[in-house]
DNA sequence: AAGTCGGGGGC
DNA sequence: GCCCCAGACTT
């Protein structure tokens, strides 16, 4: 859960999940869709998907027994080298470094480290700290205290270095600028993406939907017909193509992920006959408790609310 | 090495 | 509006 999402994000969601999924056993044999609903609005789903792999994999490969080496742990799945290495120096107190986005800053302005990250980078990183874990019990708490260092007194703006015990050899407050490490990824140029989507509804109150694949975006979210394009008429000529008809137009709406601009335009139609090839007719009722894409979720649980589903 | 994959905190 | 967040995986 912590993979790329800050602490206080994560909170709420890993109590709730440990109350329902309390260990390896249970959340092996959970169902895709209790899954997906404890994942609802943390993102990158593909995450969850991979967590319940990862416990049918320790139950089945390994006994209900995560294993303790980094090197047996990286070759879980949805454990990489940064949560393999965290696991295996928090959890076991093996001598590794995790390094994350804290570490990554701390690291680089103690030594000035003007470089983009890289593995050579992290190499680099590793051994100038692998002297300091070779104490007994020390894995443990340096990782967890370089952490705590650069979420708390080394901070991306603003760092406190008069309260950091590193102030007397770091390079970079030396310098006068710590703030300018680590250098920045070049950001990715967002790119402007129209999404048009219908709630097509029937005389049963049934709105049409499907699943989405198990690759890719909102992977195994239900969502209704819906087409994406570069431009906003290009989206909506798109999706009257789809339903073979035009339907009405509301508000659109912006709300981005990843690296697009999104703006959203929704649509409903009174739609009679059969359901679109590769769709299904599902109650209203229960199209509010399925787990559809999350912005879609919203705007359908607020036009639910507002009965502007019913009125003509 | 670069793209893909969400959503929110905090300024 | 922007940067960043206890990254993994594919291409």
């Amino acid at each position: 859960m912590l993979q790329q999402t800050q602490v206080v994000t994560v909170v709420p969601y890993f109590e709730r999940w440990l109350r329902e999924l309390p260990g390896w056993r249970e959340l092996a044999r959970a169902s895709e869709e209790q899954v997906l609903r404890l994942w609802e609005g943390l993102g990158y789903y593909h995450r969850a998907r991979r967590l319940q792999l990862l416990a049918q994999t320790v139950m089945e490969r390994f006994g209900g027994e995560i294993p303790s080496s980094r090197e047996e742990l990286e070759k879980l799945p949805g454990l990489g080298p940064y949560t393999a290495a965290a696991v295996a120096a928090i959890a076991f107190n093996q001598p590794e470094l995790p390094i994350d986005g804290n570490i990554r800053r701390v690291l680089a302005r103690f030594g000035a480290d003007g470089a983009k990250a890289s593995r050579a980078q992290d190499e680099h990183f590793r051994q100038l700290v692998a002297p300091e874990l070779r104490a007994p019990d020390r894995p443990r708490q340096l990782v967890q205290a370089l952490m705590e260092l650069g979420a708390l007194v080394c901070k991306p703006r603003q760092p406190e270095c008069r309260a950091c015990p590193l102030r007397q050899n770091c390079r970079a407050l030396a310098q006068g600028h710590p703030e300018r490490y680590p250098a920045k990824k070049v950001a990715l140029a967002p790119r402007p993406l129209h999404i048009s989507f219908c709630w097509a509804v029937n005389d049963d109150s049934c709105v049409l939907l499907r699943q989405r694949p198990e690759k890719g975006r909102f992977p195994g979210h239900f969502e209704p017909p819906l087409v994406e394009a570069p431009g906003a008429r290009e989206s909506q000529n798109l999706l009257a193509e789809l339903l073979g008809s035009q339907p009405r137009t509301l508000a659109p709406f912006r709300r981005d992920f990843t690296t697009y601009r999104v703006t959203w335009h929704p649509h409903v139609l009174e739609f009679s006959g059969g359901p679109l090839d590769g769709y299904e007719w599902v109650f209203l009722e229960l199209a509010l408790k399925l787990n559809l894409v999350p912005v879609l979720a919203r705007h359908l649980r607020e036009l639910a609310a507002s009965r502007r589903l019913q009125s003509r």
